[in-house]
DNA sequence: CTTTAATTTTATCCTTTGGTAAAATATATC
DNA sequence: GATATATTTTACCAAAGGATAAAATTAAAG
């Protein structure tokens, strides 16, 4: 069977370290650390074969460990995958939380690119599996989209109207322009063996990685900036 | 086994009708309608679960035959995708090839990003599938990407350089120009659904669409015009 | 009509893979 | 060091899915 099922309950925000109060303890020192090489070896190959093709020996064989023992960290592939689209959505969001009205938008908006393009320098293969999800129709991310990144988007659209109405913008749309943002930087690691087939180069490279920024943030400030 | 291995002998662009000669008489009628089938139903759940995810019983459900019947018009699954490939590039690329440097840049590159957002408009399943390939480290498309569109993309970098040198445009890269043109009017395919929850919208609604266009070219036209 | 070639179906095979059971080993606690 | 708990391994299963064989059907040609 093809579709993804679970995603009921995806209790985001971060789900933080509540329930420990069940009584049993987690985070054995041993517990945390497999559990991290797990997310890491299943983000590289949901982000190289989807989740489909990657297989639960592959991710266990590179977290060093035996199929059933990843499944005695996380009891199945679906819970796998919703764990590290957890993660990260986290990482992914975080950046835009932070624009702030009160600063200018020159400032605030280039904040953001800087710090967007940032993450697909250091978690390209995150930004591939998230951006796999998306592109398969979000069957697991769906309601989050629905709601969380509903409405902190509308929350930041408004501090770009806001900036539009103070004259510190052009007018633009503040929706079209926070995809655009989101577009431009995400290619960098969705397409990035594109680039390096055209360039030969790759955002580790702090060269490129510099002179990307500066590009693309040239192009898109020149665009909106009064 | 998860890796692709095909990709030998990639014979674009586009293998004209050539083969003819070897005697055989393709397309009957029933040939070519059935093949068109089987690659729209093909497009349609590789751009939703992937290739991995996509089964080939799915498919031929979809295109009203059984799966033996769809092998026999594909001898096998990783050929069916080699032609869906096959197909999504050469639509992605003409406009590309159409630049032309004795226009006015504002006039060939607001053309080439109409072209590329109706693309995405008449075909966000491909898009996808595309986006995917390439995202998964294009398994398959390497050989192309290193070669033919290396070659075009270096062509008309060329022009794009022409222009900055004639004063029409300003100093821009013209990869990573192409790459924004690439990456933002992809976005509206790849990532409709984040979109849709978002906003309510798609490029099927022709309001949006128009909107969308105008929007991305305003802002990246006075980003990279004089 | 026959005969030949093209198309489709039915039945089947075999590998892969997610998942389980239960035993074995290690770790911690008293 | 004995007991309980946590972790890991080995062996295994059942389902899914890509692919093939061969028979059955349909269409085309003469």
């Amino acid at each position: 069977m093809t579709p993804l099922t679970l995603n009921q309950g995806f209790p985001l925000p971060a789900e933080p370290d509540a329930d420990r109060a069940g009584g049993k303890r987690r985070d054995s020192r041993i517990q945390v650390r497999n559990r991290e090489k797990i997310l890491d070896a299943a983000t590289e190959f949901f982000s190289m074969y989807g989740y489909h093709g990657a297989t639960l020996d592959q991710i266990a064989g590179k977290a060093a460990m035996s199929k059933p023992n990843l499944l005695y960290y996380f009891s199945s592939k679906e819970e796998l995958y919703l764990a590290v689209l957890r993660d990260i959505l986290e990482i992914w969001l975080q950046p835009l939380k932070e624009l702030d009205e009160r600063e200018s938008p020159e400032r605030e908006i280039g904040a953001y690119i800087d710090q967007k393009i940032k993450f697909s320098q250091l978690y390209p293969a995150a930004s591939r599996v998230f951006a796999n999800e998306i592109a398969a129709g979000a069957p697991v991310l769906k309601p989050v989209l629905d709601s969380y990144l509903r409405d902190i988007v509308k929350k930041k659209a408004r501090v770009i109207r806001k900036w539009v109405k103070r004259g510190e913008l052009a007018d633009v749309d503040p929706y079209h322009l926070i995809m655009m943002i989101w577009a431009v930087t995400q290619h960098y690691a969705d397409f990035a063996v594109q680039i390096d087939s055209l360039l030969g180069k790759s955002l580790d490279d702090e060269r490129f990685y510099n002179q990307t920024r500066k590009h693309i943030k040239r192009i898109l400030m020149r665009g909106i900036l009064k």
